[in-house]
RNA sequence: GGAUUGGUAGUUCAGUUGGUUAGAAUGCCGCCCUGUCACGGCGGAGGUCGCGGGUUCGAGUCCCGUCCAGUCCGCCA
């Protein structure tokens, strides 16, 4: 037997017992001939005392920190406590000790606070996971893991596992691709989402389904994007988009209660995509503090009389204007507004200005276009954005799209300036009526917005045979938004053969192709598919933000960086000769 | 594919207008210390300033290229 207790749960009610622990060395305090060990496992820090003989016996050979060490001894009161550990009161008066394996000093501290760079921890990612933050994390995730595999059992569902070497296709993300040694020239590919399978399960009757599963996209990376992440993945049968609602609202719910303790009993706010996108200028909206968008012109419709009869070149060329009211603001300074003039015009926003109304506590107004906009047009305006004394507002002008996520992204700023974003306040609310296609000028033809199996309206399915009007269909799909980030998303599915095809039709797939590529598909939906629906959350972000954070890397225990490589093992690495002979991938 | 920030001791960073022998903190090593818990005191070792080229009497510092890392845009149905 190697330890009776762990170093995280030796308490006064302990003492006189004689104890064997296991740990690491978290540090080494020599005061003269007698020494304290700090030993660290992930239960916590038990504190050992090597009396005079001990720590003569512990001088005899290298000994340091991350040496990992058994001890035996008796459990005493201190006679000096310490508060801030749980085992502070106590102490093992060390009769022996074995180093069970050294340690070569770490390349950075293994404290809460480490001195180590993104770089080298993740490098040294094992010696990273030891720190107290990263066990928290791990923790937490199996935690919500837990809350809802429990939850979605009591509600019926099972778990089943769908196939990692799969199919490539062409909508959506690019596949990672896993070349075939038996089928030479030939790929499987990744999976992106287990999407076709689940729906597959809905139409061999597994009428609820889940997984926490590995999902794969070849894209470029960000804070919150891995090449490889999880999802809660979920899809039911017979369900309309409010059942779907109803049971998801409800695992979110037990999450937070379970996680954070927070009982959130009203139902979650519902938005249309549409009100989003006007309101809060993206699909995904911080409802955690207000400063809606006023819309003073959108799509060459000017709403606000004040810019009607106005000579002046940047509100009458733009195709939208748009207004944020950011309270207390009036006093702003020349140099802060000159700031946010440089913030806004930072290439990744792209706008070429920043035009402000400030609303005097006097009641009067001054702007940065007061030589068009007289008092009462400013007046107006002020009205119109439903500005307060003592306020500013912050007006861009720009072709539609570009405005409008620039604005988005203006009022995330300012509100995280005001402190209005606080990590511990949490505001979901359900985004709904996402449109069924996204067009490409690019390309020049339509995308599926959600992905190619989400069902339109069923009042609008007649559209589908009119590509002029495809831009007016919506879909029941839906995403769940937290503080501003989508945490899931699903929708209403197609599950009937012929409406299944219309769709590939209208996305520009031949039928032969259709067939060659989702032909286990449509055969399907020949033998009675039921219908269905469902969603899937993005657990690794689900984590960061109940955790507190943006990014999720500290949340997924080897993460890859933001070049898609895992710099602990140096992956990805180029394959043996012998390995690309037997895949015929070698260059003739 | 693009924008941007950074790369200097094991680590985290400072380094002025281009100018003597490149610093600090922490870690590490040695000696001292019987109640520490961010222990303390004294001493010591530790550097290809990412890499390559250029300008200059002289480059950590300026210029060009390149590699690596971070953040963002594009991309991510």
């Amino acid at each position: 037997m190697y330890r009776t207790h762990t170093c995280g749960e030796l308490r006064i009610a302990h003492v006189g017992t004689k104890v064997q622990l296991c740990g690491w060395v978290q540090i080494v305090r020599k005061f003269g001939s007698i020494t304290f060990v700090d030993l660290r496992d992930r239960y916590g820090i038990t504190q050992l005392f090597f009396d005079e003989a001990m720590t003569l016996e512990l001088d005899k050979q290298p000994f340091g920190r991350e040496f990992v060490i058994q001890a035996e001894g008796q459990v005493i009161e201190r006679s000096n406590k310490n508060p801030k550990i749980p085992t502070g009161e106590i102490e093992i008066a060390v009769s022996s000790f074995k180093i069970l394996n050294k340690s070569l000093t770490p390349p950075f501290t293994i404290e809460d606070e480490t001195d180590g760079g993104d770089e080298l921890r993740m490098k040294y990612r094992y010696l990273d996971l030891r720190r107290n933050p990263l066990r928290r994390n791990l923790e937490l995730r199996y935690q919500v893991g837990r809350a809802a595999r429990n939850y979605l059992h009591e509600q019926g569902f099972l778990d089943i596992e769908t196939p990692f070497l799969i199919r490539s296709t062409p909508e959506g993300a690019r596949d990672f691709v896993v070349p075939s040694r038996m089928n030479p020239g030939q790929f499987y590919a990744l999976p992106q989402s287990p999407q076709t399978f689940k729906q597959l399960l809905m139409v061999s009757g597994y009428d609820r389904y889940y997984q926490i599963v590995k999902c794969f996209r070849d894209e470029d990376l960000r804070a919150d994007r891995q090449p490889e992440f999880t999802q809660i993945d979920c899809e039911m049968s017979f369900v309309e988009q409010e059942d779907v609602l109803q049971i998801f609202e409800g695992l979110f719910k037990h999450i937070f209660k379970e996680i954070k303790g927070i009982d959130i009993p009203e139902a979650f706010p519902r938005m249309t995509y549409k009100d989003a996108m006007w309101y809060y200028g993206n699909d995904k909206p911080d409802i955690r503090f207000d400063m809606k968008i006023a819309n003073l012109k959108a799509e060459h419709k000017v709403y606000c009389e004040a810019l009607e009869g106005v000579e002046f070149k940047v509100t009458n060329e733009a195709a939208s204007v748009l207004a944020i009211v950011v309270p207390d603001g009036a006093a702003y300074t020349r140099k802060q507004i000159d700031e946010l003039t440089e913030w806004v015009k930072r290439p990744q926003i792209g706008m070429t200005g920043l035009l402000h109304i400030k609303c005097n506590t006097d009641g009067t107004y001054k702007s940065s276009v007061d030589k068009f906009f007289d008092e009462s047009r400013l007046q107006q305006m002020a009205q119109f954005c439903g500005a307060t004394s003592n306020s500013i507002i912050l007006i861009l002008a720009g072709e539609e799209e570009k405005t409008r996520a620039a604005m988005a992204n203006l009022r995330l700023e300012m509100g995280a300036r005001l402190g209005l974003r606080n990590p511990e306040v949490f505001a979901p609310l359900w985004v709904v009526d996402f449109p069924l296609f996204e067009y490409s000028a690019e390309d020049g033809r339509y995308y599926a917005k959600h992905h190619p199996f989400t069902a339109p309206k069923p009042e609008q399915e007649a559209l589908l045979s009119d590509p002029q009007r495809f831009g007016e269909i919506y879909a029941n799909a839906y995403d769940i938004v937290l503080n501003g980030t989508e945490i899931g998303g699903g929708s209403i599915r197609i599950y009937q053969k012929d409406l299944q095809q219309k769709m590939f039709a209208a996305l520009g797939l031949s039928e032969e192709e259709a067939k060659a590529q989702f032909g286990f598909l449509l055969g399907a939906f020949e033998y009675g598919a039921p219908p269905h629906g469902g969603l899937a959350f993005g657990f690794d972000r689900l984590c960061a933000l109940l955790g507190g954070d943006e990014s999720i890397r500290d949340y997924i225990a080897f993460p890859k960086n933001n070049a898609g490589r895992d710099v602990m093992l140096d992956a990805p690495a180029a394959i043996s000769e012998v390995q690309l002979e037997e895949l015929e991938l070698r260059l003739k």
